[in-house]
RNA sequence: GCGCCCGUAGUUCAGUGGAUUAGAAUAUUUGAUUCCGAUUCAAAAGGUCGUAGGUUCGAUUCCUACCGGGCGCGCCA
């Protein structure tokens, strides 16, 4: 069932074509709701975008697209040509009130839609190395990449969330060292810890549970072994902490990508060989380099270093393949803004061995400052002195630190600060939400059940009408974010919504309502509302609670 | 120096495929509860949309330069 803005797209378009004999994109003709509603329920400036192409007066071309839709569409009371070449439609009370039992009948599906049919997505985003835990700076692009792929997955995407743990190579090598240098000051020998190694309480943790669980034993093996043991543990240990704080956290992953076995899968090899055969690689100072310079890059790049070990760019362009050879035909990344050099000489790489110039999309995540008492807490993981995720969720609550990141564009830098956080979690926009939804559902539970309503003729005052019209457009909404990757979008229905749920809330007495039928109507609205924002709130992930 | 991002109300931020009067929250001021939860509602006030040019009938939006802030520019990951 087509919701009203659907409808008068699909009627201009056919207006378009049949009258103006133009053929125009999908999209180009865009309906919207008019901030001051006396101006109709919908508006258009399909006018106005037409008179380029027509080259005539956006106010000839409205009237005449008034004149051919105006029998043809029978939702449309009335159609007003204003101002420079606006479109204002007034819908008829019976078209807009439809909604409220299809949300009813569609409860937690309404909001799904078909708009990402047939796109097969990789998502992959926090891959933070498991050198530690997760803290501030990776908790904007876990919540981020989270909502985004629960967007895609209501939208009929087919995506898959897979985060790529750099479980290889410099960094664990140095976390093995470092936790094997904490495992010793733990039986009195003084740690030797190197400048670049990892600092952090954690490290310190696992050495202690080392030592619990084993002894004294990595003291009196070769140091060799010893600390190819640290490594394994540590990784493995640091890992499975970052599982259980982003599941705190609520940030899902359907796939763990290991650069080991990308290592041991010999896709590497077979890369370079390929890159050989088309002359993309030469050898110069002891390295292999590889043309990137040839495919829009500032210099070339080394894929083998002069002491033969790989540099991360080489395992992370096997990466890259692994994804498109699994059958995807998008692949999303998020990363951090430090890494968005990095972007030109990826796409280079894929470019150059042939693949979609624009399979690979990359999103960047602009920094988080942390602030606290006015000054700057720098997000070290090496000193010890990063706020985790773990620790601002429980300061701030999940649902809180959820939709402060996710109420910000990604694009934008960011200064959290705890203290206002903390002060201000009582009026914190996500809990004006919640609370929308908690007074819904004392009402709505108050009742035994809601009749059934076929006409909905009494709902008419402002209020009523403007939750209606939002409620409408929800689809629509999910799926602009979804192709966005923009879950403030969400954030930004939301806060509207559980405005005009205040507001119907405040102006219509509901349980007592002057008569039965206007009691059941209004039941009804507010039941289609409540569900509504439970499936908003539930596709960013957040707790839709009964009460509060 | 080069590249990317940002600069909108006191503050935190939306917004725009150029278009009807640039929005919200918060803070400030004022009003509203015999009645479904006041964690609420209604209203006022608050803006040269960083600066200067350009394109246009029309620019906060596009282009150029500049100013200010952030981040990159490794045979680190």
């Amino acid at each position: 069932m087509l919701t009203v803005e659907e409808k008068l797209v699909k009627a201009l378009e056919e207006v378009v074509k049949e009258r103006f004999q133009v053929d125009v994109e999908e999209g180009f003709v865009m309906v919207e709701v008019p901030k001051d509603s006396s101006k109709g329920n919908y508006a258009t400036n399909l006018a106005m975008r037409l008179t380029k192409i027509l080259r005539r007066n956006p106010q000839e071309i409205g009237q005449e697209i008034r004149e051919a839709l105006l029998n043809k569409l029978d939702i449309i009371e009335d159609i007003e040509v204003a101002g420079p070449g606006f479109i204002n439609f007034q819908i008829k009370n019976t078209a807009m009130t439809e909604i409220i039992n299809t949300i009813i009948s569609q409860g937690d599906d309404y909001g799904k839609n078909q708009s990402g049919k047939g796109q097969r997505v990789l998502v992959e985003y926090v891959s933070a190395n498991p050198t530690g835990r997760l803290h501030l700076g990776h908790a904007r692009g876990a919540v981020w990449g989270d909502c985004c792929t629960r967007l895609y997955n209501a939208s009929g995407y087919d995506c898959l969330r897979e985060y790529y743990i750099n479980d290889a190579g410099h960094q664990i090598d140095m976390l093995g060292v470092s936790l094997y240098e904490r495992y010793k000051e733990l039986f009195g020998q003084t740690p030797d810890l190197p400048d670049d190694g990892y600092h952090g309480p954690d490290v310190i943790e696992i050495a202690k549970e080392l030592k619990e669980e084993f002894g004294d034993k990595y003291l009196n093996v070769d140091k060799q072994e010893a600390l190819a043991f640290f490594r394994n543990e540590g990784k493995a240990r640091e890992l499975k902490q970052i599982k259980i704080d982003l599941d705190y956290y609520r940030c899902e992953f359907d796939s763990w990508a290991s650069e080991t076995d990308l290592r041991n899968s010999g896709l590497i090899e077979s890369s370079i060989e390929k890159m050989k055969e088309m002359d993309l690689v030469y050898e110069a100072e002891d390295a292999l380099w590889m043309r990137t310079t040839k495919f829009g890059d500032d210099k070339d790049r080394v894929l083998v270093k002069n002491d033969g070990t790989y540099t991360y760019f080489a395992p992370d362009i096997a990466n890259h393949i692994n994804k498109i050879e699994r059958g995807y035909q998008k692949l999303i990344n998020f990363w951090g803004a430090d890494h968005h050099g990095y972007i030109t000489r990826v796409k280079a790489a894929l470019t150059a061995l042939g693949y979609p110039k624009d399979i690979l999309e990359v999103d960047i995540i602009q920094m988080v400052r942390l602030m606290e008492n006015g000054e700057e807490v720098k997000m070290s993981k090496r000193t010890g002195n990063a706020v985790t995720i773990r620790e601002l969720c429980d300061d701030i609550g999940v649902d809180s630190a959820r939709y402060f990141f996710l109420t910000k564009a990604l694009d934008t830098h960011l200064d959290f600060d705890l203290g206002v956080a903390r002060s201000k979690s009582n009026d914190n926009p996500v809990y004006y939400a919640q609370y929308a939804h908690a007074r819904s559902c004392k009402i709505l539970n108050s009742v035994e059940r809601i009749a059934e309503v076929q006409q909905f003729n009494l709902l008419t005052s402002n209020q009523e009408v403007d939750l209606i019209k939002h409620l409408s457009s929800f689809p629509e909404t999910v799926a602009n974010a979804a192709a966005d990757r923009a879950p403030n979008k969400m954030c930004n229905y939301i806060q509207k919504l559980a405005q005009f749920i205040h507001a119907y809330y405040a102006t219509s007495r509901i349980l007592n309502a002057d008569s039965e039928d206007l009691k059941n109507q209004r039941l009804s609205l507010l039941k289609a509302s409540q569900i509504t924002m439970h499936n908003a709130l539930s596709l960013l992930g957040i707790d839709a609670p009964q009460e509060m």
